[in-house]
DNA sequence: ATAGCTTCTGTACCATGGTACGGAGTCAAG
DNA sequence: CTTGACTCCGTACCATGGTACAGAAGCTAT
């Protein structure tokens, strides 16, 4: 693959490829002269990162995690798990009193009706 | 009270107030004589801007939303509450989809276990 | 009335996660 | 064997959401 179809791939731009090389999260292969090339392993790669972005880990994070693929520093992995699940039990929680406050909102500030459509008040939970 | 007692009052810092006045979503009252006064409006709005930041709203949005709580365009706001709640029904799947990936891999991971800690893999799903 | 906090105003800087661009080199198709 | 698309590399720029000064003025307790 080239750079272009691994970018493809994984629903990225170029750039962002080349942004993750930058911060070491993906390898620069080595040229086989001028183009280089990507295999399956650099798109699962990508793809773990635009998941685990998508689990809440930042960056950094990931970077950590996929060191610790390679490694075998179990206690590690877990320690970070545990606490993602943490923050994400907190955060869906989180989300799910703000949709609560949003559906009252969207409910008492109904088409037609009178009063006021009270935006603030709504989230006085 | 003054910017600092609101700041404490919205657990927030004073260079955040003056930012988020900066960017109008919070008014500068007219100084009475050297030092400016905050009320309970002030303190409610600003708590509103951290829920609604949490609701996962950009500051421009909570900019609008303040907007139509002064005004009486309830139509606009039932649509940005319902893109929102939508959006967030869509967050909180993925975030609950991530934590069960994290669960699977914190356990398949487990102290003292042989074999790969597959850290990629418990992403795969 | 003076030390010692705040406040005010303006401007500068920061981290995160990209996105854009210029100029040169590479490569495949016609 | 050239044209056009893609790649490489470095550097610059962007949005978002703050955070950090510096220097002057204002308040408050002693």
């Amino acid at each position: 693959m080239t750079i272009g179809e691994l970018a493809t791939a994984g629903s990225v731009g170029v750039e962002t490829i080349r942004f993750y090389q930058r911060k070491n999260l993906l390898r620069t292969p080595v040229r086989g002269g001028g183009i280089r090339h990507y295999d399956e392993g650099d798109l699962r790669r990508l793809r773990f990162i635009r998941q685990a972005q998508a689990a809440g880990f930042t960056l950094e994070e990931i970077s950590e995690l996929l060191d610790l693929d390679a490694g075998d520093d179990r206690s590690r992995a877990r320690e970070l798990a545990k606490a993602r699940i943490e923050a994400l039990d907190g955060k869906i929680a989180d989300l799910q009193r703000a949709r609560d406050a949003l559906r009252r909102l969207a409910r008492e500030c109904a088409e037609g009706s009178a009063g006021p459509c009270p935006i603030l008040a709504s989230f006085d939970v």
